[in-house]
DNA sequence: GCTTGATCCTCATGTTACCTGAGGATGCAC
DNA sequence: GTGCATCCTCAGGTAACATGAGGATCAAGC
């Protein structure tokens, strides 16, 4: 089943077209090998590698650390404590990422609870979520 | 105190010069002085909004939401419901966001154990890392 | 009065990770 | 053979600013 187009191999990487050809001009991708029509044909190891890359990138790693962890890949000794590194590095980035998202939910729900309590049986002549953001006027 | 500099307006706003310079041109901000040498001059209404739209922004909130938050503040009879709304979907879309950055955290911090267990004492022939996160062999 | 460094101006381009569209060739089904 | 889907290559757009060029202005110190 060798010999797919970029139709497939972007929906078995899940992956669209565009960024599967996006990869490619990336220079995440080995040599995609061509049809006489001048078509992209792929292989099983290019679905792979799509998918590692779109595996990647859903866990937040850019373009610039999914070339270098490739590049661990591709290499004949990875270095494998660089790599650990990157991820311990990306977990704290996480972490601190959720506080944030915890905050702002806390925030979010209390102005949209008073919102509810000021306007939801209409309009309010003034917002309570635009007053309580910190908008004093500025006629 | 009304009449500072841009790099004031920045300094007491928590943005940088050229993020107010930003705003401007973006139209959140009501037409901005201008001293005779052309230099912008900001009054503390002018402080206010820059601030209520970098709080906007730290919460999440697009410019093209905080230019709506904007025209309620400025409309006489301000949408309250339609801003409640948008931020009921805020809520929800940063609760989906914590649900992924918890799974990314577990997926990265079992990466980075079973790698702790391999390959800490030095280099492993391959970097269980990068296997787990399905690399296969691509040419 | 003059130099120096900080701050300001505008305009243009860079960043990240793609998406969208133009304009045209090709493939596949009926 | 006539569509419609899929593919190709550019080129330009998106969000939210950051950065740099090239030049004017300001405030401080001597």
């Amino acid at each position: 089943m060798a010999g797919m187009s970029i139709g497939q191999a972007a929906e078995r990487s899940g992956c669209t077209v565009a960024t599967v050809r996006h990869y490619e001009e990336e220079g995440l991708l080995k040599a995609i090998g061509r049809a006489p029509n001048g078509r992209r044909v792929y292989g099983w190891p290019d679905i792979h590698r799509l998918r590692f890359v779109r595996r990647c990138r859903d866990l937040g790693f850019s373009i610039d650390d999914v070339r270098m962890l490739l590049g661990a890949t591709d290499a004949t000794s990875p270095d494998c404590l660089a790599v650990r590194d990157m991820a311990v590095a990306h977990i704290d980035r996480l972490r601190v990422m959720r506080v944030e998202i915890d905050a702002l939910e806390q925030s979010l729900s209390s102005l949209a609870n008073t919102c509810n309590e000021a306007c939801a049986t209409g309009r309010s002549p003034v917002c309570t979520i635009v007053e309580d953001l910190g908008a004093t006027a500025s006629g």
